[in-house]
DNA sequence: ATGAAAGCGCTAACAT
DNA sequence: ATGTTAGCGCTTTCAT
């Protein structure tokens, strides 16, 4: 009934192979980490020994004496919203570049979570890209005291990060409505600590105001396909004629709901969605959508980080320069969720 | 132009507290670690010093004098797959539960990625979970020498591991196929390390050779839509009634490519997919797939993780008992995708 | 109950 | 070019 114990092998040391090899564990040490500062004949017989023993560096004990690791992590909400996709494969080509491994943390939507994931890995890693961070401001400050850090989808005063042009998005996905007819819609909105949503919104209501359009929030909900239902029927008691989801997911999960109380999209209710997941290209009817370049955002993301890790990188200086955002451009992509408003019982 | 250097904050260590607080180092380490052998209000004091130094333990120092971090490592072969998302969520619940930290890695399908993110990670965590690992057999073993590890969806004899009943699964797809009136059907292979993939077909053949039917495979083809295309062409030359994909995200490109064709589906083809993933409900026509436990699964694994790292497990036992391989219940979701084969021309 | 000291695996002066 | 030594932050005997 328990579980079965696979012998377990003693790794071996740079003691070892000091040892072994008739030199000392500095020599060991050099012939790994400072090649060039050893006899290249003495070097390749270093190696030869360590590889019969099987031994490799230990990073844990190297990043005690350096302080370096190696290992950048990237924190997100929730691993499963699809929207993260491209994110962690940008930071993944961008780590791989720097020569950095890169861990994925989940704080699962919980600020308390993603404080504890960095305070706990702060020691084990060089650096954080965090990406839509829910902890507040002050935490993140803190947190940035301690490690190298860079924002993806969140801007802090005096904190280095990269976030989308929401702005610019937000404005296209209110023109495209007004340009179908539509006089007002409704933004389904997402966690009140989401960053990204605040955006979302304000930009939606100021792009409403400036087009003469009239814009009304509900929510908040979790943006998960979950909240489909209860965020549709809000919705239909509304009699609005569109509707902008705040993310994609809760887009889809409105979808089917809609479809199965048998609205019709886009004809009664048109239907718009942001991030571009997988997905939103084959639900039913496929969604129109901000896309970001989240692709792009992990990979700026994490070779910031990489500068900002680099050795000779960022004494204690007190008179800092503000921290520079980069900012990437969104851009919709109209599908077949979205289209002019359904006319008015209108008395001639 | 250079990235801003914010200032970096030295963090307290176990001495900067043990001299605030007027003990010794040794007491600091006792009052976070061994409370019980500590003075009930010097504990109280230290804890307090310690709060207000910022002070917490590093775990990776811990580490190194302990050998146990606190951390287990998920490493999946894609984390863009949303087939994984169950797997993770699953994990980071038992992880919570066990206390454990987890981090996930990602090995973008290359078993050589694999092996050095295993190789990296290590050290700095107490086990792994392996997802659908992509390595070899003997690197697993020898994985396992270093570091507790439990696999998910890949058995390798010695090795525990938790697995998804393949052979219930394929034989329920044939089983559908088959009362539908389908005398063959081809498999759209997956990767070729792919373990999992290759389980599914073997248990497809198997099921189709007891219910007299054909089975062909095709392939290996790259687990993305974007091999879609390629697969559902080389399937439409075939003359197939019916097609069964290694995996879901495999299959809704297929779907996508037949509907470009104009192939209807399910009344000219049938389509079946692996996985239930998000997405599978609203792609296309919703597609008939074979649900695993993918939750459970990932809970189960780390579970016995966690048993596996906990301090008393596992001193080097030479003749160890043959590993438990634990067994999950598959399920056949069946959708729209999938129907009566075509009527033939039969001449009377 | 607490302190002193050794050591975990490695790197980085400092010697030689 | 290589060896010696002193830590890195923590835990853990061993004393007291």
């Amino acid at each position: 009934m328990s579980p079965p114990p696979p012998p377990r092998k003693r790794r071996a040391t740079i003691t070892t192979v000091a040892e072994a090899a008739g030199v000392a564990p500095s020599t060991v040490s050099r012939a790994f980490s400072n090649p060039g500062r050893v006899n290249h004949v003495t070097r390749e017989h270093v190696l030869e020994v360590a590889a019969r023993l099987g031994y490799s560096p230990d990073p844990t004990a190297r990043a005690l004496g350096t302080g370096r690791t190696g290992t950048v992590a990237l924190v997100v909400p929730d691993i499963t919203n699809p929207y993260f996709a491209g994110v962690v494969k940008g930071a993944e080509r961008a780590a791989a570049e720097a020569r950095l491994t890169l861990v994925i943390g989940d704080s699962q939507e919980s600020p308390a979570q993603e404080e504890r994931l960095v305070e706990r890995l702060g020691r084990a890693v060089d650096g954080f890209v965090i990406m839509a961070s829910r902890m507040p401001d002050e935490a993140l400050r803190r947190a940035a005291e301690l490690n190298p850090l860079v924002l993806v989808n969140r801007a802090v005063p005096g904190l280095t990060s990269v976030v989308a042009d929401f702005a610019s998005g937000t404005r296209q996905i209110v023109t495209h409505l007004a340009s179908h007819g539509h006089r007002s819609f409704v933004f389904l909105g997402g966690p009140a600590e989401s960053w990204s949503g605040a955006q979302r919104w304000i930009g939606l209501r100021t792009a409403a105001e400036e087009l003469g359009l009239s814009a009304t929030r509900f929510g908040p909900y979790t943006p998960t396909m979950a909240s489909g239902p209860a965020a549709a029927d809000a919705l239909l008691t509304s009699g609005a004629t569109a509707v902008v989801a705040h993310n994609d997911v809760l887009a889809i999960g409105v979808l089917r709901r809609l479809e199965e109380r048998g609205v019709r999209v886009p004809e009664q209710l048109s239907v718009v969605g942001f991030d571009d997941i997988f997905g939103a290209d084959f639900c039913h009817p496929p969604l129109t959508t901000l896309a970001e370049r989240t692709t792009e955002a992990g990979g700026r993301a994490v070779e910031t980080l990489a500068a900002l890790t680099r050795p000779g990188a960022v004494p204690a200086s007190p008179e800092a320069p503000p921290a520079p955002v980069r900012v990437l451009p969104t851009q919709l992509v109209v599908r077949h969720s979205s289209g002019p408003a359904p006319r008015r019982e209108v008395t001639p």
